[in-house]
DNA sequence: GCCGTGACGATTC
DNA sequence: CGAATCGCCACGG
């Protein structure tokens, strides 16, 4: 059964099933494909997710809580207006409230 | 099969 | 706490 599954398909798959108003990390799904230091492979796997595909990629943040780069949406601040569309609270920096939100696959 | 690349992560200064 | 540096791993050429 040639499953010429890429580690590109998994992460998509791990990151469609981010909850609603949670978010995941780059490393949090790495560690759950198995390869704990593959973090910048998921957000290059972000990076290469096809535009229209419904991958909820706003959802997929840093370990600290930061943002992806704001021209990654298309705009500056839509990956924060859309999650806080998601009632997703930010803290003092700016930065998701982990403690919240945090969703480990 | 080596080389450069990158939406990261942890450590260090 | 912020900036800089190194390490890590999969993909494409």
């Amino acid at each position: 059964m040639g499953v010429t599954e890429t580690f590109f398909e998994r992460v998509w798959s791990v990151a469609a099933k981010v909850p609603r108003g949670r978010v995941t990390t780059y490393g949090a799904i790495a560690r759950a494909l198995g390869s704990p230091g593959a973090a910048r492979t998921v957000g290059w796997a972000m990076r290469a997710a096809p535009a229209g595909s419904r991958l909820p990629c706003h959802r997929v943040v840093k370990a600290t809580g930061e943002l992806s780069p704001e021209d990654a949406f298309g705009g500056p601040g839509v990956q924060r207006l859309l999650l806080e569309s998601e009632r997703v609270a930010f803290d003092e920096h700016g930065r998701v409230d982990m403690k919240r939100h945090l969703w480990i696959p």
